[in-house]
Formats: structure tokens, sequence, C-alpha cells
DNA sequence: TCCAACATTTGGTCCGACCAAAGGACGGGC
DNA sequence: GCCCGTCCTTTGGTCGGACCAAATGTTGGA
């Protein structure tokens, strides 16, 4: 038997459909930095939606960092380069299809070695027998995983991307986890590639390679390891 | 004559101190992860504040990380360690009036070295005359602040704060500014007691410095001059 | 020319009502 | 006894109108 899939069908609700059309706006260069916005009023006038909800969408774009809104005054474009969050950076991403640019690749890396680097090189000076432990029972869901005939490729990277910040986690540092927490659509999307270029099997390998050197308490092999396969990510995506 | 301060008077909205109390019940542990909330309706016989404000605050709450709506279900208290960002970790501090625990000032410097210095490295190994002009503009703005016979802290703190945030931009890295971005108010609240504690002149030549041995091309110089001053100020905040 | 008084516009807040969808309660058909 | 529509209740989301205080623009008199 035939079986139809539909998947699940999300209905916006207008404040988010608001949200993404002054993004768009912004990104694609027709509302330039410093620009002023039209008024709520105006908005509400133009788009045929409450107040409340227009309002309720500056607001969001304001802690997205790139609306600057000054009571009283108005909304402007802000430099969202300078004021921008890791938000900021998601929402480009998304709109430009989920696709980063070649130097924003870069530059994740490098922040992902810097981040996860330090975490990796504490946990492996560092840690109790649970720690290992919690690593351990993620591995063994990626392992679960791979068992099947066809591995689902997003369940194994939601697995990866909770055991690296699983790492985070037991690093002791607090920041850390809430940092790959910042980047998971992007770390998401990462894992995705990463599975469909070197395989599943590989990536989990390398996982465990990890708890290994952890284990063992070498704290620069594992620091090497993860620069490594980093260069070896970053120079596959250059082929293309 | 003598001249009482008093300082700018907020109101804080209804909005406001409905996220705050929330926050508290969750922070506090009488609301547990997976708790479900009241719904809305309830919430606004409670409080007496309309279903709109209610919602907004829900809203709010959400984006912060530490609610789960589900539209005509409901709300509930989530995981935070899970699905918390930098902006959880802001809010959870700023509960403690503005104070972190020792761990988590450890936590803020150990993420500090990890990115900052990343940054600092990269922008020694390769730099532009363009950045070091920029990076100068800003102690140029400091220095001004100086020379006051009063240096009002405050603006020390932006400018210092911005100029950090100057070597991450310059740096090339996208991602790294970023992060400074969501640290913001932690950052602005350790050049504070930074200040308070070593003097502003001192900080001011710290951040001279760093300038110096960038455009020296001393990668290893600038990071271990990093990690001094931050280990400085953490035996002088364990002492306390 | 200057400046004080007034009018307008702005974002921020609040209210009470309505909407569509999800879940539960009920009951008829098998 | 079990299944599956049908209805009702509850839910978050939205609405349009209202008011507030501050900032800005306008006017008119000295």
């Amino acid at each position: 038997m035939l079986e139809m899939q539909i998947g699940v069908i999300e209905v916006p609700t207008r404040k988010t459909l608001l949200v993404q059309k002054i993004e768009e706006q912004i990104l694609s260069g027709k509302l330039r930095v410093g620009d002023p916005l039209p008024s709520e009023r105006q908005l509400q006038e133009e788009t045929h939606i409450s107040k409340t909800v227009i309002h309720a969408a500056l607001v969001e774009l304001e802690q997205k960092g790139f609306l600057e809104i000054t009571p009283r005054r108005g909304a402007i474009v802000a430099n969202y380069t300078e004021s921008g969050t890791m938000e900021t950076l998601n929402a480009r991403i998304r709109l430009n299809g989920g696709n980063m640019t070649k130097k924003q690749s870069h530059s994740f890396m490098e922040a992902r070695i810097a981040i996860e680097g330090a975490a990796l090189r504490r946990l492996a000076e560092r840690h109790t027998d649970e720690d290992l432990a919690y690593l351990e029972a993620i591995i063994d869901q990626a392992d679960a995983l791979l068992e099947q005939k066809e591995p689902d490729a997003a369940a194994l990277s939601e697995v990866l991307f909770r055991y690296h910040r699983g790492i985070c986690l037991r690093s002791g540092n607090e920041f850390f986890p809430l940092l790959l927490n910042e980047f998971r659509p992007i770390i998401m999307e990462f894992w995705l590639r990463s599975i469909a270029v070197f395989g599943a099997a590989s990536n989990v390998h390398l996982a465990k390679r990890y708890l290994e050197l952890i284990r063992a308490g070498d704290a620069e092999g594992a620091f090497h390891r993860l620069e490594r396969s980093v260069n070896e990510y970053l120079s596959c995506l250059d082929e293309q």
C-alpha cells in the first residue's frame, strides 16, 4: 500500500509573517541600516494587522538585533553587524535557505574550536566517572540509530548535538552549553552535512574517539583531534 | 552646595513585573521543569491584568527559554539547561541582584579567554592599518574620559566593551562579536568592577597594551597578557 | 528673532471581546 | 463492549479601540 506523507502543516501567525517580511526587507537591502520604519499606526493601516501584534513583532525584531526602537521617536534599522546576536545570524542564514557563506563556515568552525576545544581540554584534565557515563549513554543512542539499515540523519544529528553539548555541559563551565544552544540551528545543519559527506558511522566513530581521549586524560590530543576534523571538513567544503 | 543624587526612576510595567514574578517562581524551584502554568485566563483572574499583557509576558518568557508554549494546549516550564540561552543566564544573574556566583565568574572568564583569546591571536597574526586605526579611535575616546577629574565609570565601561568587541569584529570572525553582544550585560558589570578594583587608568593602559602586542604581531604575547589579567582579576575576586 | 504655549505624532500599555483549533464528554451504531 | 463521529469547553492568538506621557512640529505674540 502506498503511504502518502504530508507531514505537519504549521500555520504561521500574523506576527511571525510580519517579522519574516521585515527581516526579508532588511536582509535583501530594501531597508538599509539607519532607515526609519513606518510608524506602528502606518503599518497597521498597510497590513490590516492590529497594533498590538505590530508592536509585538517590532519588539521581537529589536530583540533579534534588527531594529533600534526609541520610545516616541520610532524604529530604525539597526546596524546588525554591531548590535546583532546569534539570533540575528540564525535569521540571516535561514533566509538564505539555510546555507552559510564560506566565510561564515570558517568563522563557525573557528568559534567551535575556541569553545568546544576549551571544553574538551578541561574535561580531559578533570572529569568524574559520572561524566564519562553521561557521554557513554548518548553514544549508545547513536549506536542504536546506526543499527538501522537506513540511519535517520536528522535523528543522528540531534544525538550528535546533544553529545557535544554534553561535553560542554560536563566541562563544568556554565556558559559553554548555553553558547552551543545559541548555535543550535547552525550546528544541526553542520551535522547533517557532515553525515552526508563522511557517513553516519564515521561521525559516530569520531565521537567515540573523543571519549577515549577524555578518559585517557589526553587534553592536547583531544584538542588536536578536534582541530584536525574541523580542517578536514573545511577542506572538503572548499573543494566544492 | 550638597547635590543629592536620585537618578532616573523607572516605572516598571505590569508586563515586566509579571515576567519577573514568574522567573522568580521558576528559579526558586516553586515551579519545576515540566510543570504546567495556569492558563492565561486563570492568570488574568489572579493578577487582575488583561489577557493581552499576560500573553505578552508569557511570550517573552518563552523567548528567554523559560517556558514552552503550545497553542491551544498551554505553557509548561521548559528545561532551561537544555533550551536555555545566554538570555536565560542573564535573567538568572539579574534576579540574583546582578551578582554572579564564583563559579559563574570563573566560567565567564574561561569563556572570555576562549573567545577573545582566539580573536586576539588572529588579529595579531593578520591585521590591516585600518584595523589598528579602528581600535585607536576607541582608545582615544577612553583617553578623553580619563582626562576628567572624576571619570564616569559607566561611560568608560561602555567604551571598553566597544573596544574589546572591536577586537572581535576586526578579527574577521563573524561569530565572535555577536557572542560578545550576547554577553553584554555580564561584560559591562565586569568592567565596572574592574574599574572599581584596579582604577580607570589601569584598565585603559591595559587596553593600549593589547593594541601594541597586536601591532607587533605577537599573538602568543597578546594571548598570555589576556590570561594574566584574567587570573589577576579572579584571584582578587577569590580574596573577598 | 526668539521663545513660550499649543497641537500632533509617536511608542508603550491596557482592555474586553472574538476566533480557530485541540481535547474531553457524550452518545449512537456496530 | 468498542469505535467513531458530534458537540462543548478550554486554550493560545488576534483584534480594534482606548489612554498615557514624552517628543516633535506649529503657531503666534513679544
